[in-house]
DNA sequence: AAGTGGTCTAGACCACCTG
DNA sequence: AGGTGGTCTAGACCACTTA
């Protein structure tokens, strides 16, 4: 295929394309086409997408063009290449990538398994810095629950986590505590929601009563406190968390490059 | 040039070629080529290296191999992109890019500059848990400094520094309160070490009376343990540091995805 | 054997920057 | 105008997986 004019990329007579953006270099334009297919659902977390020359015959480019597009994506963990095999929709559910965003590691740096225990879940009008953060109305229906993760049965973070009530109908109480695995693996299978990206403010905080007496300290213990707002799709934020982290036995680790 | 044999890529006959290693494929060859003649600072940080298609040449290989190769590097951080002008080494030594490895915010998110204030430089024999960081002998010559990062006169950041002796031969009280500019910046200009990566971990702590004393703070106050294990070319750790963060204002931003 | 992603090439043209 | 990185193509072959 001859290169496609620049200002007239994708034409509007393709099949695949009804509402192409301004322009920008083809394989971008590939990439939020297959980004737009994945919101929508069409290829499902841990299924294969259609191959490269599958895809490159679809959008009419050549296949070193798809490619480039995947790349982008792979390194975005929207997907996961397998040499050999294909490339399939990432996912949360899945035994490597447990807890993708949690970077907390206990001393030796060798990650355990760590017991969930619920504490509650309940729906609520959304508090005004909740509502500000989920980018909706306060007063807005939102579930907030609490819960602890504890190694060796000790309590190591307190989370107190907040989701528009809108996205997550069906969630209680006995829905989480039937599930096992991780919390961002339901979201993704019982919700549809797909957490790809996450903004952490980290502070130290000295406990108050109520956190003192969950992590099993005295008040006033330094803990961290590490503040996430998780975006889906279109980088719209679907879930405020703020966790407390005895980091007594355990660290937050951070590569910087 | 024909496809290489795949058991003998980069004949070594080649004039760039002394020590190729083990069978990879050529753009990782070229990648670690390139990455050569940065540590043995044939092109200095800042300064441009040779356009792509001088690289194909020189290697003897096509310039979508040597993109590739510099895909990599400027995804690693080692080299920066300027479309039009050429491809440069990255250097801490910048306007746009100082403090790369701090990721310590204000309230608001918008980044300040922010006083340096040197409290002390000494050299001594370094202790054991240093030592073990920095991969060298419990008792060989160190240089441990202390300093303050200051907003609006008031202590923010209180760092403790420790660097191997060998490394940094000239490297007095004198010379770094002379310097303007981030530190790693004058360890690329002055020593010729640059860091490349650094891993951290991050704690929560009670200030201790000599913290709670440099941060203006009261003792038992939180604060966030930054420990920072920085990293040169060949992953060779060069230098240890210690931040302890008031997080009344300010916040440790991380991006997950 | 067939299908997938991974590497490599050679050549074209575009976008950007500088003299 | 000429050089640089950036995009795109078409085709070849390699490495890995599965049947």
């Amino acid at each position: 295929m001859a290169a496609l004019p620049s200002t007239s990329p994708l034409s509007a007579s393709d099949a695949a394309v009804d509402a192409a953006p301004a322009f920008s270099p083809l394989y971008q334009q590939i990439k939020g086409l297959i980004t737009r297919e994945l919101q929508a659902g069409v290829w499902k977390p841990g299924e294969a997408i259609p191959s490269e020359l599958d895809l490159a015959a679809r959008f009419k480019v050549s296949q070193g063009t798809v490619r480039k597009a995947i790349d982008e994506l792979a390194a975005d963990n929207l997907l996961v290449r397998r040499q050999g095999k294909g490339t399939f929709v990432a996912t949360h559910a899945e035994q490597q990538v447990q807890y993708r965003f949690l970077r907390l590691m206990p001393e030796d740096g060798v990650p355990r398994d760590m017991e969930r225990r619920l504490i509650d879940c309940q729906r609520l009008r959304a508090p005004a810095h909740v509502a500000r953060a989920l980018d909706c109305r306060s007063g807005d229906a939102v579930v907030q629950m609490r819960r602890l993760l504890l190694t060796a049965g000790k309590p190591v973070v307190f989370d107190e986590i907040w989701l528009p009530g809108t996205l997550f109908k069906g969630l209680t109480a006995e829905r989480l505590a039937e599930y096992k695995g991780p919390m961002y693996g339901m979201f993704e299978t019982e919700f549809g929601v797909r957490m790809i990206r996450a903004e952490e403010k980290i502070r130290a905080v000295a406990a108050d009563a109520a956190s003192a007496d969950m992590l099993g300290v005295p008040p006033g213990f330094p803990l961290l406190s590490v503040e996430r707002l998780s975006f889906t799709y279109g980088d719209k934020p679907v879930e405020l968390r703020r966790g407390l982290y005895n980091t007594e036995q355990h660290h937050y680790r951070n590569e910087l490059n």
